[in-house]
DNA sequence: TTTTTGGTTTGACCAAAATCAATGACGACC
DNA sequence: GGTCGTCATTGATTTTGGTCAAACCAAAAA
């Protein structure tokens, strides 16, 4: 299957959901039209892949909806899940001959594509660009050396209390504290179990083991399998480490 | 101490180390001459600490000599090693408001300093050199990614076959294999046994017993605590899985 | 030379997480 | 409503690496 596969012509970045938070905001209408030109949306179904590890790297994409994973195996057939792309993310590997990692997506997704040869060609004509795609490049280095420190140097509940606490403060509605109740501490879990270990370094039966503990202790509750109640951020946020 | 006392002025880019290879090495001799007028040339004993965690990010600087680490410490006084910087490297975190991770010489270094203003400016203003630092980013998250692998799941003998191996490829003279002898086969490793836990998310006692092992089983061996004897790169690039 | 010092090695023991093995629960589909 | 398949939980056991403590060793200082 020929991976630019055109689902819908990406004609209209001026409605595009995340015209001003992804790289191409601080562009003029000319510069649009003219990324316009190159780019394709797509479409993707939850489970299905966009990029290959190991791939030649043709090509680069902005997360216009849903979210994926960027994850690597082991020689051994273990997964490490390197990081999580959300809209207005970047993913792909500019000026490099291969992607580093495969790409996949979580739940249905909708991405803006390029061919990484016009995109480079673009970004190197476009400083604009070039220097939206630097400041997210460095941002999510600071975040991957902040997860190595997790990986590194964490146990297994500080772990799991730290991704519980980053995802709620991603996923929880704005200023939510413990004084809510019911619903508006409630989120649904973008990870399966499995997921959950692939991120933080550890095996699914650790994972399992250690949100029962935390349940037990009260300081979350579990709705359903994907559901999470936060019945104290603080404490869970102290576990952290 | 004011952290940009300056050692000597760095007047003659022309004549350094690093100069077509650092990030500065696209710019023509006019922008060559503006760039030496915002730096400045420090030098550093082995030991010294450059820059601290959490500081304002005041500074960034290219690497001319030496070897310096990346690093940050958990609340609980473990520390973490985020990477390795060598001649022609950049540090520091342009665009942001705090450094990330303390700086520290591990050998006696020189770099060239410019405050993070300057920097930025001068950086926005000349786009082949953000280019230039885009894509050392990118190659730094790449890396950064591959280490997440080495923490999240490779066991302690693992991380310490891949580092050993990486180590050897960066420090030995090129093209080295099994049939050569000797010297030639051997290294002085940069780091202590300390140091080397604190990269591989260990502790210095497992470090240690795995070096040991390493050397009962013939793979490596150790004329003097800080050399290190390759007697099969390959053999030691399996047991790194 | 002897002493001191700091890093290193080694051993005994312990705790945490992995592994192995059932069992349980939920949703999709018939 | 029942059955299948997937995912999650729980328990028993093993393995790994961490912790604590002692010995070791080489280089620098006295």
């Amino acid at each position: 299957m020929d991976s630019l596969e055109i689902d819908t012509p990406m004609n209209f970045c001026q409605a595009c959901a995340v015209r001003n938070r992804a790289i191409c905001a601080d562009l003029d209408d000319e510069e649009i039209g003219l990324l316009n030109a190159i780019g394709r949306r797509k479409r993707l179904r939850a489970g299905e892949q966009l990029l290959w590890e190991g791939d030649e790297a043709i090509i680069v994409a902005n997360v216009v909806e849903g979210v994926l994973k960027l994850s690597t195996q082991t020689a051994d057939g273990k997964e490490q899940i390197l990081g999580m792309v959300y809209p207005s993310d970047f993913l792909g590997r500019p000026f490099g001959e291969t992607t580093p990692y495969g790409v996949e997506a979580l739940s249905d997704a909708q991405v803006c594509v390029f061919r990484r040869a016009d995109f480079d060609r673009f970004a190197r004509e476009h400083p604009r660009l070039e220097h939206k795609l630097l400041e997210r490049t460095l941002a999510e280095l600071d975040r991957a050396r902040r997860w190595m420190v997790l990986l590194g140097r964490m146990n297994a509940e500080q772990k799991l209390a730290t991704y519980l606490v980053e995802t709620a403060e991603r996923l929880l509605p704005a200023n939510c504290d413990e004084t809510k109740l019911g619903d508006e501490r409630t989120l649904t879990l973008p990870l399966s179990r499995q997921q959950m270990a692939d991120v933080l370094g550890l095996t699914i039966e650790t994972v399992s083991r250690h949100i029962s503990k935390l349940k037990k202790e009260g300081l979350i509750d579990l709705p359903g399998r994907r559901e999470l109640t936060i019945n104290s951020l603080k404490a869970l946020a102290e576990r952290g480490g």
